[in-house]
DNA sequence: GTTTATTGACAGTAATACTATTAAAATCGT
DNA sequence: ACGATTTTAATAGTATTACTGTCAATAAAC
């Protein structure tokens, strides 16, 4: 898979943008520096006063894009979850089925490889952010009116691709989007925990998460 | 079990707060109604300010017994995870191994009763609070220095006596702690969706929860 | 009854999270 | 190439947040 995004450009809800950071250079700096900066100094030390100034532009010029820092935030996270989503899908279209989970979860645990995307974005700091960040985006009193606006329906896409694919494998099993949903945000807690808290995991390196995960779908729904 | 806290208290880091709440009424106050703002309001719209001005005392009182909020937020899910340590290990003392896994996924999913505690405090809101704020106590820059403060103890210790559960069971399962950690996350996370983000989850009541988990982990281990 | 601890009242600061106005510069259509 | 329009830069300003500091009033402890 190869640099796709230049003939495919994730769809992200107009909603959380005020106006379209591709539409212009500065938007796109707008983009690629604040990933870079908060995965740098984490989203409460981050500001629109610190990015002007290392965009060398000013405050007003960035809220012009985005009303605040959780707006951008969001953008962020809808941007990650549009590429998983074409990932998912490119990834595991031709596969038989019950190659389909051990592929969905290494693509949740693997980092998105530079060359997907054009020039300027770090995507691994992009995933640093979605493991860091995220969950600070739903955890919120506004969830519920910012679900109606449809903020989240990239996770929920993808979460909801992954509970397809369990359900196909056993159409029995009572829980497949719980279990989704679970595999997804453990898939980012254990890598957290395994730089940051080692003593909630065992599953330190990237391998080992993968087939702790995998073995936890299949055993889960037989 | 009842009201245990006129008998035991829990031990929390002294260092999260710069002058012990329960040495005082005002200190009580403060614990007490701080429960219910940021369960009202949510971390982020929450203010000592605020607070002050509800317990017609000042921000510098307040200020007294803890730096900021983030160290309040730190106290409140210490102490939580002390009641529930306490909870798991006086609930699960006398029971078979093969009914420890059941009795602990029991004792996560469901909130403390309010007999626990003396009086004033509602330990459901505190749960409330447990799910959708203390993620953001541990996803900071900040987490390896706080960590090594001893801030996170209560999660850690929790986490890794229902790890210890899951390791007698079977001995040769290779994720015990990941495992333990795992399914305490998705007790809140599934708890949250549930309410707010349905899509993500079938399991949308308690009980669904409590056997989802409960098998999640049986099957997993075997 | 005096020391000591605790709180209240008040003032003040630096930073954050914005909004508004206007001018300069770039771009775009014809 | 021209004016029209969009985009950005520069600047100023406000309300709120997150504190810190001082001092007097009060309550508790010895």
């Amino acid at each position: 898979m190869h640099s796709f995004l230049h003939s495919v450009r994730p769809n992200i809800n107009p909603k959380v943008y005020s106006k379209d950071p591709f539409s212009s250079e500065l938007g796109k700096k707008i983009i690629a520096e604040s990933i870079v900066m908060i995965d740098e100094v984490g989203l409460e030390s981050f500001t629109f006063k610190k990015l002007a100034n290392r965009l060398e532009t000013t405050e007003s010029s960035l809220y012009r894009y985005f009303e605040n820092k959780h707006k951008l935030l969001i953008y962020l996270t809808s941007w990650y979850w549009a590429l998983m989503e074409y990932r998912l899908l490119y990834t595991t279209a031709n596969l038989p089925i019950h190659e389909k989970i051990h592929a969905s979860v290494k693509i949740i645990c693997t980092p998105l490889s530079e060359e997907m995307i054009e020039g300027e974005v770090s995507l691994q700091k992009l995933l640093n952010i979605v493991i860091a960040e995220s969950p600070k985006a739903f955890l919120t009193k506004d969830v519920d009116s910012e679900n109606k606006e449809g903020y989240f329906t990239g996770f929920k896409r993808f979460s909801g691709l992954l509970g397809d694919i369990i359900k196909i494998v056993n159409p029995n099993y009572e829980y497949p989007y719980s279990l989704a949903s679970v595999v997804i945000e453990s898939a980012h807690y254990q890598r957290f925990y395994a730089a940051h808290l080692p003593k909630l995991c065992d599953a330190r390196q990237e391998s080992q998460l993968i087939q702790f995960l995998t073995d936890l779908i299949n055993k889960t729904i037989q």
